[in-house]
DNA sequence: TTATTATTCGCAATCGATTGCCATAAAAAT
DNA sequence: ATTTTTATGGCAATCGATTGCGAATAATAA
């Protein structure tokens, strides 16, 4: 492995006796070069092993054919299955993708931010951090020329292309589907209000509840349930109060789900008879537990290449005007076991 | 958003009647410029909304704060969680990460290993695709002065730097731990025998027979069951044999051991008592399934983190004469309640 | 006060590819 | 044979940051 230096155009030029404008004009297979010549740059191109400097090549250019992706987390299965779509377009494209992850802390995500523009990235797409604080760096990003595009968790009165999930109509329509049900007491497992997803999906619970003429009571929405473990914990005090719920909608995550399955089993409630269960996002899992949990697909791996079509297609042709468009995707519900209080169970 | 241009050094330079080159060091916090125009560089740098243009600097210096990553699939739990483990590291140290997905193609592949040549990243991480052919584009990256670490699944007559687990050796604990449960006709799920991590897998379950005096058995022996159906498929051949197996290890991963355990359900064969089931790679499900799953843990995300360390610490310095290491990895056998005969099982 | 050293900063080349413009040569038209 | 057109390829500037070298100035020593 010696350190010798890479071969340029201006090596190929050089052995050629030609100029490196015309190996660069070959090379793009652009302009105006003989047949002959083409040939043999292309030839004796492949004979020192030429590789384009693709630094110097987007430097020239100005442009970039990269970009930017910054998520909580790479291996939560959400943003994973969002990454492998964004990947599966971006490629066909000949684009690259750089992934950050913030590890939902505000201060890395300025940081991540940051990276990417001195990158000169031509599109950061973005799901803020759980601890967001201001979007200061989201606006510096256009600023900077650089076209933004948010997913899932946006910030919600920054004005760009975002891509969202309808989590109200949604969550509406899970808890409808309790209600339908027969379950009259339904509990709400939060995630932090910080995110506007965990607030649409309140709202979602609130609106079927009035819409049935039920009763909206406090002291069954819990915030912050947004782990198996907290929710466990959520889980054992709503079941321990005196007019315990008979359906808890953990409208965090299947993890949450999880969590609440595992005490209603430990403390020998039925579910679905009992307490009928609700998570969301259809993690793996959710298909396998005893019960199946009913939960929310979000189409996670599509909603990746949503995304990235709505750069190639609205954005980066004219990006002068290109007037910021809100995608939503409307998820779907998928009823299982743990919600079918009839008894129509499947087989594990 | 207008199109301006962004600001550069030259513009700090000309507002300040400094020269760039003054504006560069005090920005690089380096060489020799004094205290009173650093503080009045830093100051209208940031007047400006400067930000650096890597693209320029990388050209300059000749290198690249970035590592490209190639894995089958990012989506894959055990990928992600590598990715997260190396990302968590080169971010500490200021490095970006390029991520590129094969889809188990090889063609695909040698694409990905061009661009990231192009994009002159200073380091390529690759687990090879399960369709892999020849390693001329490894080679390839190597004569392009670019380091390369494999892991995981590599080329095996290619030496470079290697983190591996040790597959043989964990295969073997997990058989003879069947062995040691007293279950009697162990078959094996095998994945293509084109990727060497299965070679391993499946030495080690020889090995482990033979140790004990157990026969190989062809027939027990299936291979490319590596995916829930396929796994289903060949479980439900094996139980329906004549002389059927007692114990079946999915070596290839959990999905294919919870294809085993829908089969058997189906059929009314009882785990663990009729029929021993292990897994690989501690997916999240694997806990929860009933009966839960023995399985073998991979530390995949301090694995990641461990491929990245392995570069700053010992290619980055001196990478003149970094003498390929090969790192392995022992990976956990997570003993659950499918392969434990005596019914001491764990609570769902 | 003069000589010497240390600080601070400017000049200009460089990294590798791209591109507008111009020159030469070849082909076509007159 | 001469002019016009076309094809081909060279020249040189450019993208933005970095850096070796040298010049000018300030600080210190003699």
């Amino acid at each position: 492995m010696k350190n010798q230096k890479r071969t340029t155009i201006y090596d190929i030029a050089k052995k050629l006796n030609l100029n490196a404008s015309s190996v660069s004009r070959a090379l793009s297979n652009n302009s105006s070069v003989s047949e002959t010549t083409r040939k043999l740059i292309l030839k004796t191109a492949k004979e020192l092993n030429y590789n384009q400097n693709s630094l110097a090549s987007n430097l020239r250019k100005g442009h970039n054919q990269t970009i930017g992706v910054i998520v909580p987390r790479i291996n939560q299965n959400f943003f994973s299955n969002i990454i492998a779509g964004l990947e599966e377009v971006t490629y066909q494209k000949g684009y690259n993708l750089i992934i950050c992850q913030s590890n939902e802390s505000y201060a890395r995500e300025v940081k991540c931010v940051n990276t990417l523009i001195n990158q000169h990235v031509s599109c950061i797409i973005i799901s803020v951090s759980a601890d967001f604080e201001d979007d200061s760096h989201l606006k510096n990003i256009m600023e900077q020329g650089i076209q933004l595009i948010q997913f899932d968790r946006v910030a919600d009165n920054l004005e760009t292309f975002k891509v969202l999930n309808d989590n109200e109509q949604a969550s509406m329509e899970a808890v409808s589907h309790l209600i339908a049900q027969g379950y009259k007491r339904i509990a709400l497992l939060e995630g932090p209000q910080s995110l506007n997803i965990f607030k649409q999906r309140r709202d979602g619970y609130i609106t079927a509840l009035k819409k049935h003429d039920f009763e909206v009571l406090p002291e069954l929405m819990i915030e912050n349930a947004w782990t198996k473990e907290l929710s466990a914990i959520a889980t054992r005090k709503l079941l321990s109060l005196a007019n315990p719920p008979d359906a808890i909608f953990a409208s965090t995550s299947d993890f949450s789900a999880l969590g609440v399955l595992e005490v209603a089993n430990k403390m020998g409630v039925i579910v679905p008879d009992e307490l009928g269960v609700c998570g969301y996002s259809n993690e793996f899992f959710s298909e396998i537990t005893m019960p199946s949990i009913t939960t929310i697909d979000q189409y996670s791996v599509s909603m990746g290449k949503t995304i990235a079509n709505l750069f190639f297609q609205e954005i980066k042709p004219d990006n002068k005007d290109a007037v910021p468009k809100i995608v939503s995707i409307k998820p779907k519900l998928i009823i299982r076991s743990s919600t079918l209080k009839n008894g129509n169970m499947k087989s594990f």
